[in-house]
DNA sequence: TGGACGAATGAAAGCGCTTGCAGCGAGGCT
DNA sequence: AGCCTCGCTGCAAGCGCTTTCATTCGTCCA
């Protein structure tokens, strides 16, 4: 089968009978013309197939219809979710998402980035606020209008929409406080490269501090985001420095594995040990026992991501930074301290 | 902030005081030019922080290193997995993903596939093998090559890479006989247009026909393929026509909820239900009780499908059907049919 | 009836890049 | 010494579209 070359804006014109800029206002500016003719070029391009080719189109009004998405390993379903909404809205907007994941390295996200920016995206959304300052630099240089997703800016600087993950993690901390749990671990996410990891974490620590506590070293693991490692972190945990009777994890996945190592080990949850997760994911809700968790819309994230880059393109004014509600969701993973 | 425009080729030449197409070989094919005009155009452009023009090059060359997916909702965690893959693979490959989405709508993949095809991709990766004609037609016109993801072409005929749903589910279904079951339900994903749903469902009555025995109307219930629907799908089947000892389900989305409504009803599993799934996403070995269901390589799938179609467009000969071995992982939700 | 105006169309100049072709020395061969 | 070859570079023609500006023609009003 030869690839026979697409039909051209050219050959639509000459099949209908008219100039180039006819044609070509007949498809992208109706009004503009004759209802007869613009009929008439609808109509040779319905025959033809035509495809208006987009590079072409690109380059000539710098605009492609297209948006950027760097985001960490989407297998994680908060960011699935949030790739969801975000390609759908974008979808309906008739705009497309270009994506580029990372493994949370930001080298790998540096380079990610850079290729959208080359293929000429009209806007660009990030997630969170630790970037390369490289990162930043070619942002600023191109002027490509960018979206912090998950966090939010507390200068108010950055385009962000997001959570405000240090004090959500203080509510979720405070509800296990309040249960009675004084000694406390924690699995957190990594937070070298991430700010909400890190928020997370402090936000735990900040509760605990506030009530004349702290989270010794040995009593916190940091680790990446997934069910095997919360599963070995809990492990070490337990082998390392037992004794504590709440686990505060960096999100559900992280819980879900913490959940599944207490079951192996025939630690009773809540009775002999409360665990709270983060993020509620779907699966939060059917875990057994159904997880602690704090409710992070990630869907809304990715649409409202979506939706004020498209304000923001259409040269609306956008407020520079909506911070979302969580909800602590107190389920049967977290009850009272054991006495 | 003003958006400077960005510096183009011709800025990075004459700064490097070299003509146009000397500084475009420079940066493109490095070894047609002396070392050491080479440097110097590198220098100016590192300087200028030139990022190429993506759609001048690609209108240029008519490659746009871009590939499209069309894809059901990601947030699926099999479609998640393999967005990542795919992501991932192209990525290190220097090609970006362009992602589209649908509902299971055949009007909306149609038009997501369209604006892909406008977008430039240079490959377009489809899941599964019911499409809507038009599709086809427009990708024959086009001349784009495509993969035909998860689906395995029995007639050899379309480039595929997945996996024999029907035998697999035979297979499992098979399980569940061998351990005495007689009454089954079903709870399957949507058919209509969706040959990986259909081709489960269908493994299960041929394994079902083989003993003699039937899927009745009642025992059948397709839904949307979410936690939720399952649970509400076992539900319905309880109230319409209980007295079945084993559930197949679609996948493992549906066979966790239909476990977390059997857990809700205090239907022990499996001593007086067994549930299966398929897909065996992450979350399937560690629900409760874990969850017994067809291994479905989803990351290999799409991994496969970048380099597959990264090989056709590079020349080279792949062969046309890629058939990837599935595996029946019996846990805990499967047991001897009660006496 | 003439002039002004507006609607509809066409001609042509790019958008920023790649690439075929040609030019130009320098070096090797006869 | 003359010719050819070869490595390097530059010129210029597109790639397929949009958009500005000019032109034509019909219509309306004075």
């Amino acid at each position: 089968m030869k690839a026979k070359v697409n039909a051209r804006l050219a050959d639509v014109a000459r099949a209908a009978g008219v100039s180039l800029s006819t044609a070509s206002r007949a498809l992208a500016d109706p009004q503009l013309v004759h209802e007869r003719t613009r009929a008439r070029v609808r109509e040779a391009a319905a025959m033809l197939g035509y495809l208006p080719h987009g590079a072409a189109r690109a380059l000539a009004t710098r605009r492609s219809r297209t948006i950027g998405a760097v985001f960490p390993p989407v297998d994680n379903p908060i960011f699935a979710a949030a790739t969801q909404a975000l390609a759908h809205e974008l979808a309906s907007r008739n705009y497309t998402l270009l994506l580029a994941t990372h493994e949370y390295d930001p080298g790998a996200e540096l380079a990610a980035a850079r290729a959208l920016l080359e293929r000429g995206v009209d806007g660009l959304v990030l997630v969170g606020m630790d970037h390369d300052p490289e990162l930043y630099r070619m942002l600023a240089q191109s002027g490509v209008p960018y979206e912090l997703a998950w966090s939010v800016d507390p200068a108010g600087y950055q385009h962000c929409v997001g959570v405000a993950h240090r004090l959500a993690s203080v509510r979720l901390t405070q509800h296990l406080l309040d249960l009675g749990h004084r000694r406390f671990a924690a699995v957190a996410g990594r937070t070298a490269r991430n700010d909400r990891a890190r928020d997370r974490l402090a936000g735990t620590r900040e509760a605990l501090a506030s009530h004349g506590l702290e989270l010794p070293a040995e009593r916190v693991v940091e680790t990446e985001f997934s069910v095997g490692h919360g599963r070995r972190a809990l492990r070490d945990l337990l082998e390392r420095a037992p004794g504590f009777t709440a686990v505060v994890c960096g999100n559900d996945l992280l819980a879900i594995g913490a959940l599944h190592e207490c079951a192996r080990r025939g630690i009773a949850v809540p009775r002999d040990m409360s665990v709270a997760g983060f993020d509620d994911i779907e699966m939060a809700a059917v875990a057994t026992p159904a997880l602690t968790t704090v409710h992070v819309p990630a869907a809304d994230i990715g649409r409202l991501a979506a939706e004020r880059m498209l304000a923001r393109l259409a040269g609306e004014h956008v407020a520079s930074v909506e911070e979302l509600r969580v909800e602590l969701i107190v389920r049967e993973s977290t009850g009272r301290a054991p006495a």
